[in-house]
DNA sequence: GAACCGTGGTA
DNA sequence: TTACCAAGGTT
């Protein structure tokens, strides 16, 4: 096995993408990366890395940085929750850590929003621990090279995968090289559909190509049945323009629910929604599991005519005020 | 442990 | 077009 390693290592070091978290060791850096590319692809998330870096240099400046200005950060990266727990975290290394990293995964993992994928490739990547981080690439390449049928979605998964992901960064010149190689072989060759065997380093290693069968491998279990869920919301004509009245308050909590903000006039007691008040509302249509319907509670909140570029916005917000606007329907 | 969270790309 | 998927983590 080591041998067929090496040649990922050798395949890496010629054939990997250029990306900037690679060139560097910061592990500030190399945490916001992290935490960016959950769930996120390299090109989606290249322009907030810049950006987010050159916002919020350091821990402290994270850690002292208003709420609202780290959201408006993330604004149209989704799963806005990475950025309140990134402030979050950045406030407990400041209050535990003096500011200054932990090095070990078993530390990282304590911070908000860090899990066991993202400990690890902070340890592994910014102070060269010697562990194996398991992303969906890992998964992947890990079930395929052993023709592994245990359900990568399951709750042992990563009970099973570890110890096996862990063997392998062992004996490895460079964790971090292992680690990034074997990402990089899922991301780029060892992909989803099309697997590209035929330049795959691993390949004479690998028991589903044996079988030939890579696209038998990883196995998953069963999808969850998807089901349409609906968000209304409301916009009010006022005398100052149109003022933003929302419902199911806690959706996308922080982003634009004002809870989170102060509002400079609220008022003394949200508008009734009367019929003649309503000119328009929309449905969001969200990829949403089998469930419980959204619960929508009765908490009103508006914004100011004139102000959105002051809330950080969730894209599909964006779209409805673009179009609003083309109908000049904004004031 | 299942359900939940956003957005953009792909077949 | 619809469904799936992507450097996961939290509740």
């Amino acid at each position: 096995m080591q041998n067929h390693l090496n040649a990922l290592y050798t395949w890496y070091l010629a054939h990997a993408r250029d990306l900037p978290w690679r060139r560097q060791t910061d592990p500030y850096a190399v945490w916001i990366s992290e935490v960016i590319l959950q769930q996120t692809r390299v090109n989606q998330g290249l322009a907030y890395y810049y950006a987010f870096l050159e916002r919020f240099p350091t821990v402290e400046a994270l850690a002292a940085a208003d709420e609202q200005a780290v959201l408006k950060a993330w604004e149209g990266l989704g799963y806005y929750s990475r950025a309140r727990n990134l402030q979050a975290a950045a406030r407990q290394l400041m209050a535990a850590y003096g500011g200054v990293f932990p090095r070990s995964w078993a530390q990282l993992v304590t911070l908000k929003g860090v899990g066991p994928y993202t400990a690890r490739a902070i340890a592994a990547f910014a102070f060269g621990e010697r562990t194996a981080v398991l992303d969906g690439n890992v998964f992947r390449v890990l079930a395929r090279l052993w023709a592994d049928d245990t359900p990568i979605d399951s709750a042992r998964a990563r009970a099973h995968f570890q110890p096996l992901a862990d063997e392998l960064v062992a004996h490895a010149p460079d964790p971090a090289l292992h680690n990034n190689a074997v990402m990089e072989l899922g991301a780029t060759l060892c992909t989803v559909h099309n697997p590209a065997c035929l330049y795959c380093p691993l390949a004479a290693a690998c028991r589903a190509h044996a079988l030939r069968n890579p696209a038998a491998y990883p196995v998953k279990g069963k999808r969850r049945e998807s089901k349409e869920r609906h968000f209304a919301f409301y916009l009010w004509q006022t005398p100052q323009g149109v003022a933003w009245v929302q419902r199911s308050a806690g959706f996308w909590k922080g982003l634009y629910v004002l809870p989170h903000l102060e509002l400079p006039e609220p008022p003394a007691e949200p508008p009734l929604l009367q019929e003649q008040h309503v000119f328009t509302h929309f449905r969001m249509h969200l990829h949403v599991y089998k469930g419980v319907p959204a619960q929508v509670p009765p908490d009103l909140y508006w914004i100011k005519p004139g102000e959105w570029d002051n809330y950080p916005l969730p894209k599909a917000m964006h779209k409805v005020l673009g179009g609003l606007q083309a109908r000049n329907l904004l004031v």
